[in-house]
DNA sequence: ATTAATTTGTTGCTTTTGCAACTGAAATGT
DNA sequence: ACATTTCAGTTGCAAAAGCAACAAATTAAT
């Protein structure tokens, strides 16, 4: 039995109909949600990008997760507390669907297409969700500013099947996802490209090394 | 509606009679299980304790996440590469129950309790695995050594309800789960007490400050 | 009970990272 | 088309973290 799941398909069966599901749209720039405690919200990305990010009282910036179509994310994901203030902000023109959690366990008056295929599909969706987090907990976990760069370009060289491939955020985003200074980690590029161990080419890279 | 979901009630539902479950013994530093590609097992912990751990090629050890009774893993929530060896080390003596991804979306010809109930759960043990790795990535993009310990410290303090808590591991472990050196972080506990922000008596640890 | 192994605690020294500050390039807005 | 903002790229200096090595304390093993 095969366990995967092929989003796209399953948000395409979105229709208005569903009482219990919202689209709205935000502009590049906007905050799409802000993390509430007690709130279950989720949100589905239909078209667009969106950083999941976290500002610390010090003012340095984080990006826990950056969103494209077909990602997931709201508060249900998350232990919302006071000493965490997450926001989701919308990078492109972005088009969300929103429901809340409760809905993924309730079917809706119009027994609609989207909302049954969401509760079939949903213990998939969650399971990949794991999968993308721990990847990012294994480049979060390598403890130099090079390893954290080879791994995560590692990863989405694997991800595009090829040795040459984009990196889907400014240098200075890149800098708040590895959670690393921003010039530190100008340093360490220009050092793998100096030793020959990567190419680059404004934010296309290619590791030149096994 | 509620989603929470009470997992030591469902665990108490297996039963040997079902066929796709099966139950393991492990005694303390054995290993339970080595991630491989394309398997995917689940196994979920009824008795022990045990950590997932990855050992980099210079050595360095990570412990990615650390498992108590009731706990979920298995290689289904990981994209296992040959880049990263991952293995689950019993820290305790530890019972595991162990069955195939397949089996949460297909009834056993017994149609036993601990499976039907497996099935209906299954998201929100996923939801609730994302809510953990999360509390875990919080963590991880803290910048210093010092802010890691303080988050760290104060999800322990919030999860049992006090200022004073155990640390669930040797300090030796809590460095590696922290991604630091073990005596930079040993430094910056010495630190911490001396500026009266904590307070240490062996692994018990204690928050003065807000 | 004694030995062995692991863990804790500490410290000098080195390396890495972060901070601040600035320049030029590119993108965006009016 | 020009001004403004954002982004890329650099660098000196300071701070933090890592490494190595060791002694003392604890825990586990025989």
């Amino acid at each position: 039995m095969d366990v995967e799941i092929n989003l796209p398909d399953f948000i395409n069966k979105f229709s208005e109909k569903c009482a219990n599901v919202q689209k709205k749209f935000f502009k590049k720039n906007q905050i799409i949600t802000t993390y509430i405690q007690k709130r279950n919200q989720v949100c589905i990305i239909l078209r667009g990008e969106a950083d999941l990010v976290r500002y610390d009282f010090n003012g340095a910036k984080t990006i826990i997760e950056h969103y494209t179509e077909n990602d997931i994310f709201g508060e249900i994901f998350y232990t919302v507390s006071v000493n965490n203030e997450l926001s989701v902000e919308a990078k492109k023109n972005c088009e969300i669907l929103i429901f809340s959690y409760d809905s993924v366990y309730n079917k809706c008056k119009e027994n609609c297409e989207f909302h049954s295929t969401l509760m079939e599909n949903f213990s998939k969706i969650a399971v990949e969700k794991v999968k993308s987090i721990n990847t990012r907990i294994e480049i979060l976990t390598k403890r130099t500013i090079r390893e954290k760069l080879l791994g995560y370009f590692n990863m989405l060289s694997t991800r595009s099947l090829s040795r040459t491939f984009k990196v889907p955020f400014s240098l200075t985003d890149l800098a708040d996802y590895l959670s690393v200074d921003r010039s530190a980690m100008m340093r360490e590029i220009k050092y793998l490209k100096e030793e020959g161990i990567i190419e680059k080419e404004g934010n296309k890279f290619t590791l030149l090394t096994l």
